[in-house]
DNA sequence: CACATCACG
DNA sequence: ACGTACGTGATGTGC
């Protein structure tokens, strides 16, 4: 049964001034009452182990109920300075721990605590009201426990009433107290009650008559003048009293229980907040406080897997202790439930509950890691739980990348397979996000680690492990955590925009194709277009007609509904893909957190991914727009960084050819100059359809280059396209001769390789297939370029990160995209960051060509291009 | 689940 | 004679 305890906030601070002597801070303010407050609450919270925390605190304006009883003013006992200088400093206290504290204008906090007590019993949760003082005691029932603390000495006991011991101790059922308490009168509560009535009259009469009407029906039936005499006069305080001694149990308080739940107590907040009220030992009882229900589940269960949870906060905290000191441990973290460890030979999961949370772990588990090892599997996922980067982590993903980067994921089956470990999960992998999978995960991390990093020595990758692929996790697990500002409304509505068009332009085609399809199915659009329309330019794919853009587009000059279909592609795929799509990724904080994958790519680069934000439109105006929606945090600018022709600087220094290198030397614009070269033209006379001719030979040249593609890209035929390739390499001989090389050398060894060793094995060179090995050529030409403009890319936002964080600047790095990364930049350190970018993107790596960036700031991400 | 298409570098 | 440019990820269709 679920289980909330309620605290009657400042009578509990009350008890703990009155408990505790007179202590000062450094600075002269008092924090007795909040020290005593803290231990009798934390006692009470380890004793009952609820599973939610509500403080109820009274509003300084008079109460509903005392308003109407004039005699309010003047009857309470002042209180004293050094306790009500404490009363703001136990709400900051609350708020910084993370504890729900309520308050509402016209209640009293016994108001609060009786509807919230009525509430939640209703609900069927087993309610604990924590009080100083006995008013509470008519809420009491068989559900609702009021245990008032009492201090003796050093230790504090709780004394606990039920319905049963409200009525053993005082002879009343609850709801009679409130009678007893009409007549009795308080005057700390500014009750008169009936003068002359004291605590043991009122409870012999309510107990024998059982309310006030029933005593003064039975008057005359009462011994002793005096009595009946008191009575008579005091009829009206008495029934006035009853008001006044009545708690609200229906006040209009917004409450959902889930607020109320208890968290990590024991966070940097509160721990500042702490320190700087003294209250030291105070954090200190926090690290071995123990809450938290145990009802729900064991404390330990057993998978079948031989996996263990552990659900005990004290087993918990000893198995974290054990674990930091494990020279070599497994550690593997699943949002939201807790974290797999493994050590010595054992696996288990430690589930987060109670204040043994993600927060407690990260801040108090782990804070003093030493020089320990912490092996997982994608620790990138793990990074919210570790405090911070250092050289002892490590990630068996990676290592298995930098072997293969070809498979692009590496389940845990396989890689236990190849490596000769059992795997707990039988052949099949365990679903992944479950319990077990995180320890199965965290166990395997330790077992493939050691065969896995001297493979990676082995073969020379452990540099580009250490020093590049590790700190860059770092590097994107702050970039995801970041996460990019998007406008939701502006999203919406660019999304909306595009609906008239698409309808609009749905009902030409209709119209024109004669009669209603799906113009998202390429086979019926095929059907229409190449069978019922008739148009030129048959079959193509094994499916049928091929409706690709490029195949269309010489066709949309002639056939005006060809245009239109594909302006509708256009439009669908901006609202499908990246309007709608988009929405579906905005975060509660407003923003979009995307996946950096590090173990994708074949060549070394990063992708991105849920939602992919490399593929944000920009080559068309109206899908260039789109990155309006993308906007900086209040307070900052972005500002965008590219790297210049990174890929064919770097043709020039690996091929060193003398001509192109020097075009680069004497910052050309490389695609006329390239013209200019081939076509033995001046520079200046280059035209416009020279110059695209060029850069298209250029971007041959990058890919690998053919005739067939380029004379596909720039549409002329197979024997021109091959005639300008072969211009290309007469002017470049470099460049030639280097393609060939790299060839030659992957073919040998199997593999291509970046100017930092990251490989990229190439089976496809060793095929029969003639295609296929045509494929393999093409890669082992590109993928040393490719791969090399990623690895500079890498280096360099590992350097602007540090370079960030080593000038205390809040600039962040938020996206990167291949040969661009996007800064979110505080405003006033705009000049700094276009510094430390410069800097380390064009320092990343000295080459024979200089490295140049280009810099661009803007309020949205459409600005800073 | 494969395929076609198209968004980016 | 073959029939392609390199690297990604998301969407919608249709088997």
């Amino acid at each position: 049964m679920a289980k909330i305890l309620l605290v009657d906030g400042y009578s509990i601070l009350n008890r703990g001034f009155y408990g505790v002597p007179l202590l000062s801070n450094d600075a002269g303010i008092y924090t007795n009452a909040i020290f005593g407050f803290l231990n009798i609450l934390f006692k009470v919270l380890e004793e009952e182990r609820p599973d939610y925390l509500t403080v109820a605190l009274d509003t300084h304006a008079p109460t509903f109920r005392h308003k109407i009883f004039e005699a309010y003013k003047g009857t309470r006992s002042p209180m004293p300075d050094e306790l009500k200088m404490q009363l703001p400093i136990i709400r900051e206290v609350l708020s910084a721990m993370g504890i729900l504290s309520l308050e509402k204008e016209g209640y009293e906090a016994d108001d609060i605590l009786g509807t919230l007590a009525k509430r939640c019993e209703k609900e069927g949760m087993d309610v604990t009201i924590l009080s100083g003082d006995r008013d509470l005691l008519q809420i009491a029932s068989d559900n609702i426990k009021i245990s008032i603390p009492s201090t003796r000495g050093n230790k504090t006991e709780t004394v606990s009433y039920r319905t049963a011991e409200v009525k053993e101790k005082y002879s009343v059922t609850p709801l009679e107290f409130i009678d007893v308490k009409a007549l009795q009168g308080d005057t700390s509560d500014n009750i008169p009650g009936v003068r002359g009535i004291g605590e043991k009259t009122a409870q012999k009469l309510i107990s024998e008559y059982h309310s006030l009407e029933g005593v003064y029906e039975n008057l005359e039936a009462l011994s002793g003048k005096a009595l009946k005499q008191n009575l008579t006069e005091g009829k009206e305080s008495a029934f006035l009293s009853r008001t006044l001694a009545t708690i609200e149990t229906d006040a209009p308080i917004e409450f959902d229980v889930e607020m109320a739940r208890i968290g990590s107590f024991l966070n940097p907040a509160s721990k500042d907040v702490l320190l700087k009220y003294s209250l030291k030992s105070i954090i200190e009882r926090l690290e071995k406080l123990s809450v938290g229900s145990k009802d729900a589940t064991p404390e330990v269960s057993i998978y079948k897997t031989g996996f263990s949870v552990i659900e005990d906060f004290n087993e918990s905290l000893a198995i974290m202790e054990a674990f930091k000191k494990a020279e070599k441990a497994g550690i593997f973290f699943l949002k939201g439930e807790g974290l797999a460890l493994s050590f010595g030979g054992n696996t288990c999961f430690l589930r987060f509950f109670g204040m043994f949370t993600e927060d407690y772990v990260r801040d108090f588990c782990l804070n003093d890691t030493g020089s320990h090892r912490f092996l997982s599997y994608r620790i990138k996922n793990t990074y919210p739980v570790l405090p911070g980067y250092s050289d002892e982590l490590e990630d068996i993903e990676l290592l298995a990348y930098l072997l293969n980067p070809l498979k692009g994921d590496y389940p845990l089956t396989d890689l236990c397979e190849e490596y000769g470990q059992r795997y707990r999960g039988s052949k099949k992998d365990l679903p992944e996000g479950t319990l077990e999978y995180a320890c199965a995960a965290a166990e395997e991390s330790v077992l493939l680690y050691d065969p896995l990093i001297e493979k990676v020595k082995e073969k020379n990758l452990y540099k580009l492990y250490r020093e590049m692929e590790m700190p860059l996790s770092h590097v994107l697990f702050s970039m995801e955590k970041a996460g990019i500002s998007v406008n939701r409304d502006e999203l919406f509505s660019y999304g909306q925009n595009l609906v008239e068009g698409i309808s609009k332009l749905e009902t030409e085609i209709y119209s024109e194709a004669g009669e209603r399809f799906n113009i998202n199915s390429p086979k019926q659009l095929g059907e229409i277009l190449f069978g019922k329309l008739n148009l030129p330019g048959g079959k193509k794919t094994k499916s049928g007609y091929s409706t690709a853009a490029d195949v269309l587009e010489k066709l949309s000059a002639d056939y005006p509904i060809v245009d239109k279909i594909l302006e509708f592609r256009t439009l669908s795929k901006l609202k499908s893909t990246y309007a709608d799509g988009l929405l579906n990724f905005i975060a509660e904080d407003g923003k979009i957190h995307t996946s950096f994958n590090q173990t994708v790519t074949a060549t070394g680069r990063i992708s991105s991914s849920d939602p992919n934000l490399q593929n944000i439109p920009i080559r068309t105006e109206l899908g260039r727009l789109l990155r309006k929606v993308f906007y900086p945090e209040p307070g900052y600018v972005f500002i965008d960084a590219d790297y210049s022709q990174i890929e064919l600087r770097l043709m020039a220094h690996m091929s060193g050819d003398e001509d192109l290198i020097r075009a680069f030397r004497e910052g050309k614009d490389i695609h006329r100059s390239t013209a200019s070269r081939v076509f033995n033209k001046p520079y200046e006379s280059v035209t416009d359809m020279d110059r695209r001719r060029a850069k298209a030979v250029n971007f041959g040249i990058i890919y690998g280059i053919s005739a067939f593609g380029l004379s596909k890209d720039v549409d002329m035929s197979v024997s021109e396209a091959k005639k300008y390739i072969e211009g290309y390499f007469g002017t470049y001989p470099k460049v030639k001769e280097y393609l060939d090389k790299t060839v030659a050398a992957a073919k040998e060894k199997g593999y291509s390789e970046t100017l930092y060793g990251r490989i990229r094995p190439i089976p496809e060179l060793k095929e029969s297939n003639f295609m296929t090995r045509q494929f393999g050529e093409r890669v082992a030409m590109n993928a040393p370029i490719q791969g090399t403009a990623a690895d500079i890319m890498k280096i360099a936002m590992i350097k602007i990160h540090n370079a960030l964080n080593k000038a205390g600047l809040a600039s962040r790095l938020l996206i990167q995209v291949h040969d661009e990364v996007l800064i979110e930049t505080k405003i006033g350190e705009e000049e700094k960051v276009i510094e430390i970018l410069k800097k380390e993107m064009e320092g990343a790596v000295e080459l024979s060509v200089p490295l140049e960036i280009d810099i661009h700031k803007g309020e949205t991400w459409f600005d800073a291009k």
